[in-house]
DNA sequence: ACTTTGATTTAGTCCAAGCTAAACTTGCTT
DNA sequence: AAGCAAGTTTAGCTTGGACTAAATCAAAGT
């Protein structure tokens, strides 16, 4: 650790890799260098050079051949770019009329401009909301963020009552595809038939009738049981 | 000229010295490697290099020694620019409560980073304005600017009748003096007196009262003759 | 017409961040 | 236990954009 906690500015890129990096992480243990490198489309090679500045810099923990670890002080660095990126989207959804497709993309390139200031009035602006438009939650500025657990529809079970708490994609396609069938956060889900083989998923929506989707997506919706 | 009409994005770089150039050579002549390092706060041999970058992709026209000029290209470009850059101010003013003196530092990165699409959003949010907070006119998304001939009202004529239409600094303590004193874009001004030697202005504003002010303030103010 | 001065450009260096090609680890499979 | 494939790292190159030091030019003064 070198940069004993002189917040310095970060680079563009340094602030994708760590965001990479903390999605990558999440479910503990280690981000490897070519998953890095899947998730920001750059070679090998390139996330090994940024590795040693970032671990030099003290944002990360390389293990070598292992992969990398966030630090406490890479952390905060992480939540505080997620905080950006879904304030920003919920902002361009509430007030700009964007779809909650086409959002992500014009937040990704703002996350890395705006400054604190901007993004605490946004945020007050919409009321300190909690979720952004996909039902992900916003980290606080502090760098907290809520951890619920969540499954995904293509695994619930049979017949029982969940709400549809998050949908976790970015691609447009997939989401417009998902409104358009009102498969969106805050919906109620009942799961009634699963076929095998990665097959089919038949649901009811409450408000809503029953449908089919594939497994594919039944991954990607994540829901929280409501009985109990 | 290399890149016949691509219309390649353009590094942050480019498009801070695109700006600069344009301002520099507004008032028609040469932008001067010296004068454009001074504005972004560059040694002027960082200058001579961007130069031949920008002159290389048809951006601008050099004359060694003499300076450099935009040319069609590069002034569409930089318009591009300050179309966001004002449309930006107006929209943290009016709709996140920035200040006017606080609102040129957020707007500066931002510029960089916000689509077409996005300006146009908050454009279109705003009613179309056609000048910024500062009273300085928006360039429309086809590349037109408001052209109007103001003169400063360090050089009004005595007793004559004048708007103030324009503010010309960025300096957040300048701005905020001046708004303190009611000096703001729209407010009727009359000049009563102008002392010798660079000194204080005496003027009557409306709606206000009389007051003095420096002469270097004065030739910030630009101002627009009222009668006819 | 020469000289001086200030501005400009050239030459050469550095750093971030990307790339390819080659070398090296790791762990799995014979 | 040896060898191989996949993944990782090193070596070395490129580009954009900054810098300093040195060279060059132009304009003004003697």
């Amino acid at each position: 650790m070198s940069a004993l906690l002189a917040d310095v500015p970060l680079s563009r890129s340094v602030e994708d890799y760590l965001k990479a990096i903390y999605h990558l992480s999440s479910q503990g243990g280690f981000a490897t260098t070519s998953d890095i490198a899947a998730m920001l489309l750059v070679a090998p090679p390139s996330v090994s050079g940024m590795i040693r500045r970032l671990s030099d810099s003290g944002l990360i923990e390389h293990v070598p051949y292992r992969g990398v670890q966030l630090t406490n002080q890479g952390r905060r660095a992480a939540l505080r770019m997620i905080r950006r990126h879904r304030v920003l989207e919920l902002y361009l959804t509430e007030r700009l009329h964007y779809d909650w497709d086409g959002v992500h993309d014009e937040a990704e390139r703002l996350e890395h401009a705006v400054s604190d200031e901007l993004i605490d009035r946004m945020a007050k602006a919409l009321g300190n909301p909690r979720y952004d438009p996909h039902g992900a939650p916003i980290p606080t500025p502090g760098g907290e963020i809520e951890e619920t657990v969540l499954v995904p529809l293509a695994e619930a079970e049979l017949g029982a009552p969940y709400e549809l708490r998050q949908v976790d994609t970015e691609d447009p396609a997939r989401l417009r595809y998902l409104a358009e069938h009102g498969l969106t956060p805050g919906k109620g889900v009942t799961v009634t038939d699963r076929q095998p083989f990665n097959g089919p998923v038949t649901l009811t929506l409450v408000p809503g009738g029953q449908q089919v989707i594939g497994r594919e997506l039944a991954l990607l919706l994540l829901c929280k049981r409501t009985d109990a």
